[in-house]
DNA sequence: AGTTCAGTGATGCGT
DNA sequence: ACGCATCGCTGAACT
């Protein structure tokens, strides 16, 4: 009865039993599995996206002779061993702490290498700049007197993203200032891809150096 | 420009585009890199159960340099590795072939081992046994006069599974004969479980040996 | 071919 | 804590 908390891949044959929310049963066979330093369990067949079970963040992984036993809440896998064919323990796999990289960081290094970004030359920058809307994360104002509008996520931005970016570029119009909508993130959903589209928006990659 | 069939798991450092239906970069870092035998591509982070980019079955994965390339349709994602950590090739990683294993024949597998399965000693079993609401997969009927209802499915049942099974009971209570109601599958899912638990009726775990 | 619907959906952002 | 919207959903059954 030892319990793991390692992250590993184990290729093995195996029976599979699960029980839970639904139930199952695989027949043996080889399958590959996945554990993580948080505990998810996933469990591959040879083809398919999808995993055929798993167990997400937070279980809890012991090993019985030869059975590997994950736990959560009312959920349980049991993995009868008959044979291991490979096993690897991930070495150095742990989430880069990405804390304490706020917006405000990521605006920060927006500003520094603006002008590369945009492609254009840049003589002036605003963060939190006041609209009736509220504020925009971040205007750039080019020599030629063109308003980059620019909403920044930290994470992938989704279609609230976007429309929260056409709400500000509607205030400019009213204004009859000339502008460009920018949306910088790491990722951009389908939804606010095609949002940006058709609004004719720009999508910057960025992403926490 | 190598294309790539083999199923593997890799372990690396590396950077990741993807552009497709929606779009992401992947600071580098390390990252589990699956690859399976249909074209399958999984990359998964330190943790979470999503994965962070992937590819459906069917997709075409090839080596340029130190760039691991996979495109399907209008999506592409570009690895570009900077040190593989590990690698390993999955042997014997495939689909058994699960010839025409017809709900018929898994039907004749259960009224096999009826007797076992129930756990009831069964003097007849009857497949098909005809009722308004349609065919009964199997009825099997026990020494003292009880009748077990039978629904089974080849994959995992589903809510509609259980229902059906639901109707077939119906008549027999209207018809004041003694039931037991069993659904069985290799998996059932949430809906159907609960369905189940609700009504009375069993689940049997039941697989193609 | 398209369409609909369930899934152990997961995950993040709001209250 | 719970609820809600979003997601490159996937996958299977049915038309």
């Amino acid at each position: 009865m030892i319990r793991i908390d390692r992250p590993f891949s184990l290729y093995a044959t195996c029976s599979i039993e699960y029980e839970g929310r639904a139930k199952s049963t695989l027949t043996p066979g080889n399958y590959l599995i996945i554990h993580k330093g948080d505990g998810t369990l996933l469990i591959h067949g040879a083809s398919k996206f999808n995993v055929l079970n798993y167990q997400p963040p937070g279980a809890i992984l012991r090993r019985e002779h030869d059975h590997l036993i994950s736990t959560r809440k009312n959920e349980t896998i049991k993995i009868h061993l008959q044979q291991i064919i490979h096993y690897y323990e991930f070495p150095d796999w742990s989430n880069k702490i990405d804390i304490t990289m706020t917006e405000k960081h990521l605006r920060l290094q927006i500003i520094e290498n603006i002008g590369m970004i945009l492609n254009d030359a840049i003589i002036e920058t605003i963060p939190e700049f006041a609209t009736p809307y509220g504020p925009v994360d971040l205007v750039a104002i080019s020599s030629t007197g063109l308003y980059y509008i620019i909403e920044i996520k930290r994470n992938k931005a989704a279609l609230a993203g976007a429309t929260q970016l056409g709400r500000y570029l509607s205030y400019f119009r009213e204004i009859e200032q000339e502008t460009q909508g920018w949306l910088m993130s790491p990722a951009i959903s389908s939804g606010a891809l095609e949002y940006c589209r058709k609004h004719g928006f720009h999508w910057g990659s960025v992403r926490h150096a």
